[in-house]
DNA sequence: GAGAGTAAGGCGAACGTTCGCCTTGATGCT
DNA sequence: AGCATCAAGGCGAACGTTCGCCTTACTCTC
């Protein structure tokens, strides 16, 4: 239970009356110094916090945002997120909220959840992670007319809520360009699935680099998926079966463990990764390091992108408006180079 | 912001007193059936919520639990805590309550960082987990008093608060058992540094199945070590290198990582993990089944354990003083029976 | 038909803040 | 001396609930 010193707790033993409490500890009032040494005195021995629920009530805002991100399905695992989660509370905490966690699961009251914690005042408004193709939680949101902040895009349709996204498309062409650089010519895109928006957008850096380069793109090289390491290792193999003057030399994968399934197949071939055929991931998944050691990878920066969603988020609440440039902000990943792409000996 | 529907439009627009409408509402008191409807119709139309911040002011409970972690280092993982988090959210929600992010960074204002949030009322109580051995948390909370239930013990001084755990005394007792069952005779240990809780626990777990089955124990078999891949690498190589009459034909590991580390070791040797030398680890870590699909390993039963600490929290607030027995749990983890401890064969 | 009992709902107060306006007394100016 | 000005701090009200007690009117009982 809460303390329960309040502001006449302290003003009594101050001797004023605690409306004047309350203004001098927030600087709103000018007192004599005695009189302000006399409250922050019996501040002091009093141990006196203010309410925050009283504030709260007073101000109409909670200083509380809902954190909505989409529980993992059984043992998979998001590396990302993590990260992410300490990112938005960090800087939750520089700005003087925090994070209320409302895991978003699937289901026909949505709306009504939302509009729970919205309309009841819990929260002030919304971060979202995890987003989806036409994610059912965006027109819930938008007709609650709350503020809110994603991690990631969604569709591109009508609404247009601010946003903080990595650069999937500058990542995948940093990866090409590298592989480029490395003088491969013929380059492999282990996709997912076409209706995607991460994977679409992943898909179209390929194509930049490609044809920047004027380099012709085999329809067989370009595959879409929905598995993680089988769908690589399978994926891998098909490439690995195309006659030789169709074979390519390198993979760039959309997602670490996609590429932990080529490297399987290549290594399954008796090619060497890096040497005979490059590959490259999407993530920079932690643990994967100790296992796989040189896989080249594309790290997202999460932590940056979990500041700059609360600070627009804050921007948000305080009444401004900002400029498309500014609430539809992309960052791009750092490419990792690694063994698995590097020391190609074409044959 | 929140809607600001409030009891009073209700009670004008069904003719009522609003008083009278927060009783209907919560079925205090008793009306005409008429009554009832009307203002049910009026909640209805005007889309009415009670507003959260009022009624915790008046009630004096911010139906806020507060979870305190341990911010992974760097690109560690834990993959315990994604599931954990779900549960205790779960479980919450359940009953009524949302969890607040506050994530443990080490410093000297924890007590000033704790205290605010209790006595501003921000919180009901805490939920700890990442407990260490002798963890400055817990002293800090003691001393102000405020309901709290732990994920995990810390070291047995004085202070006795209520937590649930995994007993990972059992659980390698039952690796321990299982690899006795499978006709090895010779088991190593590979522990953490001695001043670790956990490790202590665990390794206690080892020492009785052994006891338990007459059998003496090399003291070189048992080892105590910080690292992860790299200490389950080295130490796996150290054993092998035993003269033949004390080598162990099994090694069970606290960690997977370790685990995959020893596998390894065993590996480039020439053996074949499970006919010649059993590995067991413990976490039954996600990723890894993609990487070492047969590591035999103990899986913590993290859901369930999400949902009683919840659950003893939330009798905390209700002023219940539960029984030792129930306030100090020890949850059994599960045998992960597969192929890295199976078909031994002695030579 | 008077008193007691009960059902239905009204009313004031309180939870702990913050905000805007008001009062008081001292000072300055002409 | 008379008036305006200003600094210091008091005071009432409001944020939206919940709680306990009170009033009113109706029904039952002997």
């Amino acid at each position: 239970m809460a303390n329960n010193v309040t502001l006449k707790d302290v003003a009594r033993r101050a001797g004023v009356s605690y409306q004047t409490v309350s203004k001098i500890l927030r600087n709103q009032i000018q007192v004599t110094p005695e009189v302000r040494a006399r409250v922050q005195q019996a501040v002091e021995e009093l141990g006196y916090r203010p309410n925050i629920t009283a504030r709260s009530l007073r101000l109409q805002t909670s200083h509380l945002i809902g954190y909505s991100w989409k529980s993992a399905h059984e043992r998979y695992i998001n590396p990302i997120l993590e990260e992410f989660e300490q990112s938005i509370v960090d800087a939750a905490e520089r700005l003087g909220y925090h994070i209320l966690l409302f895991p978003y699961h699937q289901g026909p009251d949505l709306y009504r959840t939302y509009e729970e914690l919205v309309y009841s005042g819990r929260v002030d408004g919304f971060i979202l992670s995890d987003l989806e193709f036409d994610d059912p939680r965006i027109p819930v949101l938008d007709r609650l007319q709350v503020p809110l902040v994603a991690f990631g895009r969604a569709q591109s349709d009508g609404s247009t809520f601010p946003y903080v996204d990595v650069d999937g498309r500058a990542g995948i062409r940093q990866a090409v360009e590298h592989l480029l650089e490395q003088s491969h010519q013929r380059i492999a895109f282990l996709g997912w699935p076409e209706q995607s928006r991460v994977g679409t957008d992943r898909l179209s850096g390929y194509w930049e680099a490609m044809k920047a380069a004027g380099l012709p793109v085999d329809p067989a090289w370009v595959m879409h998926g929905a598995g993680q390491y089988d769908y690589g290792y399978t994926a891998a193999h098909t490439l690995l079966d195309l006659p030789a003057g169709r074979r390519t030399s390198a993979i760039v994968t959309v997602y670490d463990l996609i590429a932990v399934g080529a490297v399987q197949a290549v290594q399954e071939r008796g090619l060497q990764v890096g040497r005979d055929v490059a590959v490259t991931g999407f993530d920079d998944t932690p643990l994967l390091s100790y296992l796989l050691p040189g896989l080249t990878t594309l790290r997202q920066p999460v932590w940056e992108i979990g500041q700059r969603v609360v600070e627009l988020l804050v921007r948000l609440f305080e009444g401004d408006k900002p400029a498309e440039s500014e609430s539809h902000v992309l960052v791009p990943p750092e490419l990792v180079i690694r063994d698995s792409s590097r020391g190609y000996r074409p044959r």
